[in-house]
DNA sequence: TGTTTCATGTAAGACGTTACATGATTGG
DNA sequence: CCAATCATGTAACGTCTTACATGAAACA
């Protein structure tokens, strides 16, 4: 349940109401974690029965800002200093090529072209935000945003570079014989 | 519910039992698609019901072994052939990476030389399973097997890379006058 | 005979998604 | 006054995890 770390962790440096968090999520935290509506308040209910969150004001239409208390900043802590859990992935994409070989050869050439295309496409929007972001003013984006940014960066060129290579293997032992390459 | 068409998916070359698939998914899916106990019987029951699997013969301790049926076969290459979720990502790591100006510059050090070594770790025991593999023999993994492990040899290795770089980063931008590096 | 392996099933609970529902306030 | 935005909440449904529960068959 990392959601609530998102949320505690979101309310570090500023104090916000679920609506302004919901923003958050979508600007800054959406490739990372992205959360819904429904989540986002149903948590910070919980999260301020639980005491790791309190109300610090009320606004215009029922809104509620929320602060971390002192319990939150520190649970907050015990899970970034915790040891990190070894992710179980799971992939959709990887799973589809497990079983590639029930398709055609020109479909598997396909789905592998179209794969690096995915991955491109996304590096570049990728790149994009890197470069439309100001990195003179302090936006919501510090360090950190950057060293997650290029991770982004990093493991779409992978992917794309992966597929691609992958695509020219299946091509190759689809036609043996036919050996030729640029 | 891809749980789904990875039993599907595994039913094609064989026949076997919940039992079987379980193991199946341990060895050859378990970085791909993890999946439990619970669920793969739960889901076979399901695709019996629905027609996509069929029980073809009953075994000693009330085992039953699946085989698919003309319409699972088909659901299976709806789905491979079906336009490839943008599966959204959803990174514990990277989450904490998002807050790791809230720890001291030696805790983020140690996370991040903690994540190469994971990282590393994980690319060699890969590397391993890859070299431990008969491919002379036609074991259980085909060439889509292979396909997906150099995707997680890319993925290791691609992590690492990014966490000592990221290491260094924090680093220098923790003492900036001091630029020592080999 | 007793332990291991084979074999299946159910139940509770956490998390996530989608959709539904409601209403106040702001701005044109 | 009307539309867009702000703002919160609930309900239903599907998936995944953990744990509980049961028993037959193989093997030593």
């Amino acid at each position: 349940m990392s959601l609530r770390h998102a949320l505690l962790g979101l309310l570090v440096d500023r104090t916000a109401s679920g609506y302004d968090l919901l923003k958050l999520f979508d600007t800054s935290l959406a490739h990372v974690w992205p959360a819904t509506q429904s989540q986002v308040y149903g948590e910070l209910t919980r999260l301020a029965d639980a005491g790791l969150l309190e109300v610090v004001g009320q606004g215009p239409r029922g809104r509620k800002d929320y602060a971390l208390t002192d319990t939150g900043m520190t649970e907050l802590h015990r899970w970034l200093a915790d040891p990190p859990p070894e992710q179980p992935r799971r992939s959709d994409t990887l799973l589809r090529v497990f079983f590639l070989d029930v398709l055609t050869p020109q479909q598997r050439l396909a789905f592998l072209n179209h794969q690096a295309e995915r991955a491109a496409g996304h590096h570049a929007a990728l790149r994009q935000l890197r470069d439309s972001l100001d990195w003179t003013e302090e936006g919501m984006l510090t360090a950190n945003g950057l060293l997650t940014l290029e991770y982004g960066l990093r493991l779409t060129a992978m992917q794309e570079e992966w597929a691609r290579w992958a695509a020219q293997l299946v091509a190759s032992s689809d036609s043996p014989s036919q050996a030729r390459q640029s």
